[in-house]
DNA sequence: CTGAAAGCGCTTACAG
DNA sequence: CTGAAAGCGCTTACAG
């Protein structure tokens, strides 16, 4: 039926030993004679290798486990920002010869059990909170590495990959009081246990450190569309004074300025919002939204390229990478209307 | 190292065949308190099945893959439409005790080789045009079910779930004409070889023909956002009769619209749009988009289940699924306005 | 209800 | 440069 290493060994009148050899490329051991002969018969039979027998035998399944949060049993949703990491680890990944198994998570207790069922040889966590990470243990992770994108996570037996979070929002803060805005809100989830957002109001702080000022305005939000049109409606209501907003995620953002748009404020007008991610949908909206800049195409590779090391060395890489961010100035941020002293 | 179901069976003294009857739930074959014992030593040492050796053995790998084309070698870019199909292809295949190995193809020729290697028990196919999925063959697909997505092909070795593309455009271009709109441009990729648009660009006609009226005005385009965007950007001038567009992708009428608004083209004062998916994103942007709105989570769940099904009863199902699809009016079309003679 | 044996298709030392 | 043997961890008939 199927055609075998076995079947191509006969067809060769070498042993089977000869033609795993010259399949797997380990032409060092075998005459060029035979190498042309074995490989001339692999075509003439369409012989392609079975990955289980390889991977039970050689103990290694050439296959990396992208495991993302399923926010209930039900759905597997992936943000714009995931969908472009997704995109680049799987490139990234089969120009490495590996091939990507994709897994929603919907307990984060059944990481463990994920990462040895597939014998994976490697994985990588997206989309995860900090304290999930730092739970996680067991033998498991002591034998398959794990790579964490946008951790902050403690766990020693994980390894992050993230950007400057703290810069990003710190620029993007800067740009606002350089512009003139005194009261800027920032507007993300619940900070405590998800390192991202914890760097990113850290960053914020210390703009108005840097220019001697001191702020407190804080919304605590989820980072869906939905989120954002609904703090967008009753912003300027709720925070009277507050000329701008710096949102966390460029989706949040985008939400915040449908919301502002349905209440009758003008973005940038009267409000001025930045986000974070610099999506490509972020300069589809009207106006375009002004936001930081990650480079997702350089967080997947060196996720990739951090966990094949780590694969290959046995010892996980000891530091983490941290990547540059830059701010894109669009068309939703301004100097602030004159001062209207409502109160 | 590993706990093994030898492990297991010389712990629970039983035979391993026993051990392996309980962990794939053939309790029929066991009695009671052995199937307690063997789970209790189960749980206790932490076993889980290695997958490579089950799929060896059992020559049925528990493995879907979703072939995807990457553009190049070095990008997988999943499309919001894919993106969505892909995380509800997940998500079904995990609730049945499938997994999902994801993979980007840069030439169609690599598919039969991706089918065999990892034994996949079955494969779903999104996003390849007809005319790749007709030239398909080889041994590999007698064997491995396929399903394609949004696939008109008459490749009697692969089954199509996908939309109702024809009353989709039918009830778009519906929707203009009676608006009052005469002059409408039909825009999307060169059709020849993509049942979808062919099928889009019937319907489209179709309206036309219900309403007494003939119609030729056709643009081709890509259909990425960019392409939109210098679409929407010569739309007026080159094309100074025309009242409406149609567009055969949401993501394409956005750009356009963009496009109209770099002009100063009002919509939908001056042009109005008409979209096709029902992206989120199309909700997001200014104006809200008119569109054609398709059930991607049914789509994807219907994939899924007919690839099951033709994986359970060796025999395909002979006929493909076609869902309903309705429109979404929202604010990127109006009447139009008074007639400009301009020749 | 339970078990001993063969085999799935490879790779890995070990010899020569 | 080449090969024979053992083994990876399961499942599948076949017996009892």
């Amino acid at each position: 039926m199927r055609v075998t290493l076995k079947d191509i060994a006969t067809a060769a009148g070498v042993s089977m030993m000869t033609v795993s050899n010259v399949v797997n490329g380990n032409h060092a051991r075998v005459s060029p004679a035979t190498v042309a002969k074995v490989q001339r018969i692999v075509a003439e039979l369409g012989y392609v290798p079975s990955a289980s027998a390889r991977s039970l035998a050689a103990r290694t399944s050439h296959l990396v486990g992208l495991l993302v949060p399923a926010a209930d049993e039900d759905s597997l949703t992936l943000s714009p920002h995931n969908t472009a990491i997704l995109g680049q680890v799987e490139r990234s990944l089969r120009k490495s010869g590996y091939h990507l198994l994709l897994r929603g998570i919907a307990d984060p207790a059944e990481i463990p059990e994920a990462l040895r069922s597939w014998s994976l040889d490697g994985a990588i966590l997206l989309g995860f909170l900090d304290a999930e990470i730092d739970r996680l243990g067991g033998t498991e992770l002591g034998r398959v590495p794990v790579l964490a994108i946008d951790s902050y996570a403690d766990n020693p037996l994980t390894t992050g990959v993230r950007s400057d979070d703290f810069t990003g929002a710190r620029l993007a803060a800067a740009h606002l009081i350089s512009s003139g805005h005194r009261e800027i809100l920032f507007a993300g989830p619940a900070f405590v246990d998800v390192g991202v957002v914890a760097e990113r109001l850290r960053g914020f702080r210390a703009a108005f450190a840097d220019a001697g000022l001191s702020h407190e305005d804080v919304a605590t939000v989820n980072t869906t569309h939905e989120d954002g049109v609904a703090l967008g409606r009753r912003l300027a209501t709720d925070f009277p004074d507050t000329t701008a907003v710096f949102a966390t995620a460029d989706i949040l953002a985008i939400g915040i300025m449908a919301g502002l748009a349905e209440a009758g404020v003008p973005v940038p007008g009267r409000m001025s919002v930045v986000g974070f991610d610099n999506l490509d949908l972020s300069a589809y909206v009207t106006p375009k939204l002004t936001t930081v800049a990650q480079d997702l195409t350089a967080k997947a590779a060196n996720a990739v390229s951090l966990l094949l090391g780590a694969m290959k060395d046995e010892r996980r890489p000891a530091t983490p990478v941290t990547l540059d961010v830059h701010l894109v100035e669009r068309d939703s941020t301004a100097a602030p209307a004159a001062r209207r002293r409502t109160h």
